[in-house]
DNA sequence: CGTTAAGCGAGACGGTACGTCCTGTCTTAAC
DNA sequence: GTTAAGACAGGACGTACCGTCTCGCTTAACG
């Protein structure tokens, strides 16, 4: 495709000239950073350590991601990526005690030090606040709602509740528990979250049975 | 005075000698951060920009709090202090909705702001986690205890509750809106978890009449 | 430049209308380096600065030169290549008269500041060092030589002088102007260092007559 | 100590307060400096390094020096603070012998690169350079004047001497030497420049004696 | 009232990490 | 194959804070 301007002719291209990313580079600084930040936190990580562990030079990094916490959530970004399938166990309660074991499971787990580095993160800066509920939060509160609506598809559930309260009275706990560590988060604290919560949410008319003692 | 044991002379001196704590020192010191952190942040703030804002050597600073988070601590602490007494008005609902409204409240006002910036603190240190915990934290969670308790003696909740998990049920998705900012903090919010709770609370056996349609 | 058509941007580049931008391109590498090594000086020109302004990638400027010295010493013969023939004023007094005057005009013109620009790099960089002096201070150090030969030959110098000595005696008060800048840099000064060495110089048994009153 | 005026209060203080400028740091950065230069070049020196070796922070050093060359440039007065006498041979010709002499040694010495590396530097930056001629050059180039005014004052020189060319002829070949490089730098050469010179200088009839054969 | 010791505002200190800039090498798409 | 564009590893730069220390002064209890 050519452009003629004055007697001048130029050539319209699409394409940007020059070396491309390096796809091996950006991975060493996501697993550089990936590792260094589960073993000791994020704000104990600079990004000349993550550079030198990648065998990178600071620019590279600073060229792909303005600031540390958004290479951070890059880095989880990926980690989390290789998500499990929904549940389907047969009933809307075993599919959601299987999911909020796994939240649980995941908070317990180095990833839930990631992520709660994060939330710091997000708390000083309003940009990575907006990227970390837009890339994880957001679809990670939300992942639980096709059970939901599942449940009260096939009659299960309630028809009448309000899924974003809902979901907030069973996974808010977890989340709290991450961040500030008031108590343990292990999977039986899950289960008892849902088994109180049960009642409310089924049609059932003897919620009691699914009730601790 | 002087006391002499076994040959050896002491100074007997009943109180310390020098100067006194500056108690306009310390106000203007916790009043700039307070005003520093509620505006920008508490990560965006330098000790040397209290300092200056307060009109005060860094070392005034350092000698009485160890660290910025102790600081900011003791400045929210401050600005809490000024509890409402638990509310009475008479029933067991009426209580807690007091109570969740008041707490989503000021996790609405700059003081939200600064527990905000608190929980990032703590995130990233473990003394101050520690602290908040136990001078904030769990004592506002506990808040509610009360309340819970002696609505199951007056016999309108339910004995076999496990307080420690309707207590986060129903809090913890207000402290999650304040910190992620997810969606709005609002009094109705409040008003919708508890009455989505409600039901499985209470001895009534027809709940669902306290149910939003 | 880039150009946009129905939310696309398009790169538009000039098509090559003939072939052979090989010497084209390192004429503007070399005029660019001029340029702005006269206009701010060598320091502070960066490499990509004038591969810019050449409109040339850096590697077609590494390809030929190894440092960015190297490409200044280039600019600079090519500006001095154009080199006047001896002087013949007929006398020894006169030939050496015309030719400080030249030293110092060179030295006070732009070019001089290009010399001045060299002599800084060779201080910090034994390589430019060495091709300095072989390739542009020496030859003109000795270029004076002839000329006192000359001299000598013709009886009019005395046949006992130290070349080496006397050049640099005549020569060096005009190098150390340029370099140090400590005072003017004109052909009066060329002509009061001439006439105060031309006693010793000359066979001629009333210098006095020579020098300012 | 209070003054009131005018019904205002001020207070009277008589020093700067705050800590003092710690003179033990300042002499370690300097000789950290003056080590490290002399021995590697200023070039290759970084202010990391002077630092490190001189056990002081960064900002100690850009506290009170605004570039490397400023300091490098104090480090070189320290250095030749400790001053000769000028020297007193009895003779203006055994004076000037013995101050030349003095500036070859000191050329070739490992101070003699540092004042090159300070040349190199002053050629790259305006303000070092002025700095450089101010502190260093001509208080260094006049060091000579008083010998030679004393030579005139006592008859042994000539009166009509333009001293400021006659001290360029006899220390610029010293200077070009010592920059340049392109000759070796000795007491010899320092005598045979004095020597050639020395004729016009002279009042003496016979100057032909002192010349080498 | 003088001594003594702690607190004060100010600011220099040793140190760490930051984010930018430049060098010289390399890779890619367009010609 | 050659060019212009530009990403790459490496490394120095000068800045910003941290938490500590030192200075000259002020304040207050003790003798």
């Amino acid at each position: 495709m050519t452009l003629t301007v004055s007697n001048r002719v130029y050539r319209v291209v699409m394409t940007k000239p020059g070396r491309k990313r390096d796809q091996d580079a950006e991975e060493r600084i996501l697993n550089a950073t990936r590792d260094l930040i589960a073993e000791r936190g994020s704000s104990q990580v600079t990004i000349d350590e993550i550079a030198a562990e990648a065998k990178v030079g600071k620019q590279t990094i600073y060229r792909w991601w303005p600031t540390k916490p958004a290479l951070v959530l890059d880095a989880l970004e990926r980690e989390i990526k290789s998500s499990n399938p929904p549940p389907t166990t047969g009933s809307t309660y075993g599919d959601l005690r299987t999911q909020m074991r796994r939240v649980a499971a995941m908070f317990a787990s180095p990833t839930g030090s990631i992520i709660r580095e994060l939330v710091a993160e997000s708390i000083g800066n309003d940009d990575i606040a907006e990227q970390f509920r837009k890339r994880f939060f957001a679809e990670r509160l939300k992942r639980g709602m096709p059970t939901l609506e599942a449940g009260i598809a096939r009659g299960e559930l309630r028809a009448d509740l309000d899924l974003e309260i809902v979901s907030e009275m069973l996974y808010a706990p977890l989340w709290l528990r991450l961040i500030i560590k008031h108590r343990p988060l292990t999977p039986a604290v899950a289960d008892r979250i849902l088994d109180h919560a049960w009642p409310i949410l089924t049609t059932d008319p003897t919620p009691t049975t699914t009730r601790p003692s």
